[in-house]
DNA sequence: CCTCCAAATAGGAACGTTCTTATTTACTAC
DNA sequence: GTAGTAAATAAGAACGTTCCTATTTGGAGG
């Protein structure tokens, strides 16, 4: 997705381009691997030295919320990436190490996942948690526009 | 798995039974619903005035590491709930609304979700997450003692 | 161009969780 | 039993993220 294809989104969903705004996404499109809400942050303050951090953490989240980008979690509890979303590719696999830490993400879904790439990287399988994120039937009539917000 | 079998497990690994430990297994092997740590905390104190919550969360975090309990967020950094493993039902699916919240658990297993379950709750998929956590094949070495901790 | 209002912002407080440090405790081997 | 040692603890600081409040601003309509 590039940036015009976000702030066009943005706007077509009733909400405002502010120039903090802008930078957030420039710092996300331009960025090498999916950053940490402080690697934004430090980018945007380079051109906006008083951008606060709860305007980045506000912005990444109606990104997120919008469908611009995934956020995830590699291990419980460690710091959220933002990943602006490529093609309509939805899925979001990590294979994690419980001792090191270490995430390796597979570009492969969901079934084939279970049939191949398990098998060979040599991971000792000892659990998984596979969450489905959605509109239930009675906040669906109420999701067209921005009321599908919080 | 029972609050014998626990302590068993964690003695097996080379951990210490103090009785603070015993009431936070206690505490979980008896709550109606996976619950959060204050919840836990709340419960131990009845017993230990002065247990700290730290104490309470790396107990949580040490029965998650030696396969115990399951530990998971329902929604994107909420609260982490906490689960005892039964039987060895180790998958852990949930459907969630985002915009009110609410969280469905699922019993069936993952496959089995795709073709029926999904269909039939009325829920809008805009995303899912599916993480595997076990041990790399460097770590795999290290792990069947106590070096598997951090 | 002005006005107006919902939305966005900065700053700081609050929340959930983890880390640090100094002290205490459970187990092991004598 | 006693001593030694690694592990566990309490307390509070720190970290990542969200919430609250008062202020500012983008953009729609006159």
């Amino acid at each position: 997705m590039t940036e015009t294809e976000i702030i066009e989104k943005i706007r077509a969903k009733g909400f405002k381009i502010t120039p903090q705004r802008r930078a957030i996404i420039n710092a996300l499109v331009t960025a090498d691997k999916p950053p940490v809400a402080k690697d934004v942050h430090r980018e945007v303050r380079n051109k906006y030295p008083s951008v606060s951090l709860d305007t980045v953490y506000r912005n990444l989240n109606l990104l997120a919320e919008i469908g611009c980008l995934v956020k995830y979690n590699l291990k419980n509890s460690e710091k959220s990436r933002f990943e602006i979303l490529k093609h309509h590719h939805h899925y979001h696999h990590h294979l994690i190490c419980l001792g090191c830490g270490e995430a390796v993400c597979l570009e492969k879904c969901l079934l084939d996942m279970h049939t191949d790439v398990l098998k060979n990287k040599g991971y000792k399988i000892v659990g998984h948690a596979f969450e489905i994120y959605g509109y239930c039937p009675s906040c669906c009539n109420a999701v067209e526009n921005k009321d599908g917000k919080k």
